[in-house]
DNA sequence: CTACCTTTGTGAAGTATTTCACAAGCTGCT
DNA sequence: AGCAGCTTGTGAAATACTTCACAAAGGTAG
């Protein structure tokens, strides 16, 4: 979070910044921001605040953004499509090598700038080449099933979009976003409308 | 999470479930799950667990999910494409009464069930219709606009797909999903491999 | 009815996180 | 150089969260 605005920052040509304000920025206090910056180092200089552009570049890398990251995408349906298209992960240095999907209709279409494939080969494809991400944009039944497949090809993460709870081995990260359980959290906060209102 | 489970185990006709057994199922420890819903209530029998069945009702309550809520979904592109066809959705009680985008062409067309509508109407339908949620598919740069329109119309919550950072009245949640953040967590969890693994 | 097994609900203890508060350090001005 | 005004980095205090551990129930078998 902090990397994304002082990107912003920085573009706007912004020099330094202070734990104030990138406080206010992300809607947290300015001692949270001391500690977690000073967990990875002492970036800021007394009276001054911290330097944006050095920091920027220190964040990305203990992100690990300095290296490329090769993606590869199951499923090509509208969630795989929008994935697919968002520019903002080649900027960051995340490359999709290829989308997969099963269904033969789909298969062999050009899409965006990449060629749907078989999944069949997808085991092979994350093998060869090398990937260690994987985005899953499935339903729920098959999800499981690839998650197995692309760890045993080699992944090392996953991003998970399906409505469905997998288990990953201990070695494999795992993240999974659920679109109606976000929605539920909403239904909760309006209900509960009376005390915690506005979170991030 | 509980409510997800709780419902697997309850079409399948299983009548109560112990706190050891929720706990395995989502990740996390038996005094965890006790503690969680007794914040809520005390549900269980001793001795024999938490009935299923009844626990779901009781979480659908506690969440708000027993009532309907209006949802306008802002953006047809392809990551409001992906929600408006989603069944989830409509299946705990969050319907869709709008797809809106400001693309002429795109305006009037049929999409799914609903017909793409002018950007131009959403703050007067969502007033007509006292729609209380919306969802953001749109591009960063016209978010905070299209959130301040809503928020005056009378939206209360919103779940934002747009990889900006908005800003809100202190009474309407605000939930923020952005996948290029997601996918820099993993590259994290990658590059410093050495200590935690397998989140969930 | 009693003995025994199971599992909840919950204070207490233990960790972790957040906030406070202030010495130390940098800049600029006189 | 010395002073004044900011702002960091960080121990200490405060707060929040998780785990432990056990009394209190509920169930079952004999």
């Amino acid at each position: 979070m902090y990397l994304r605005y002082l990107e912003d920052l920085d573009t706007r040509g912004q020099k330094t910044a202070s734990s104030d304000e990138l406080a206010q920025l992300c809607g947290t206090t300015p001692a949270q921001v001391r500690k977690d910056l000073s967990f990875f180092g002492s970036f800021g200089k007394r009276g001054l605040g911290y330097p944006v552009h050095e920091l920027t570049a220190h964040l990305r890398q203990i992100l690990g953004l300095e290296r490329e990251w090769k993606v590869v995408i199951v499923g090509a349906g509208k969630i795989g499509a929008a994935l697919a298209n968002y520019r903002g992960f080649k900027q960051r240095g995340f490359r999709v090598i290829g989308v997969y999907d099963n269904n033969p209709e789909k298969i062999g279409q050009p899409w965006g700038e990449a060629i749907i494939r078989d999944i069949a080969d997808l085991e092979r494809d994350v093998q060869q080449e090398e990937a260690l991400i994987a985005v899953l944009a499935i339903p729920s039944d098959d999800a499981q099933q690839v998650v197995d497949s692309v760890v045993r090809a080699g992944i090392r993460a996953i991003l998970n979009f399906a409505p469905a709870q997998i288990t990953v081995p201990a070695h494999v990260s795992l993240k999974s976003v659920n679109m109606a359980m976000e929605l539920e959290g909403l239904s909760f906060a309006l209900t509960n409308a009376a005390d915690n209102k506005g979170a991030a």
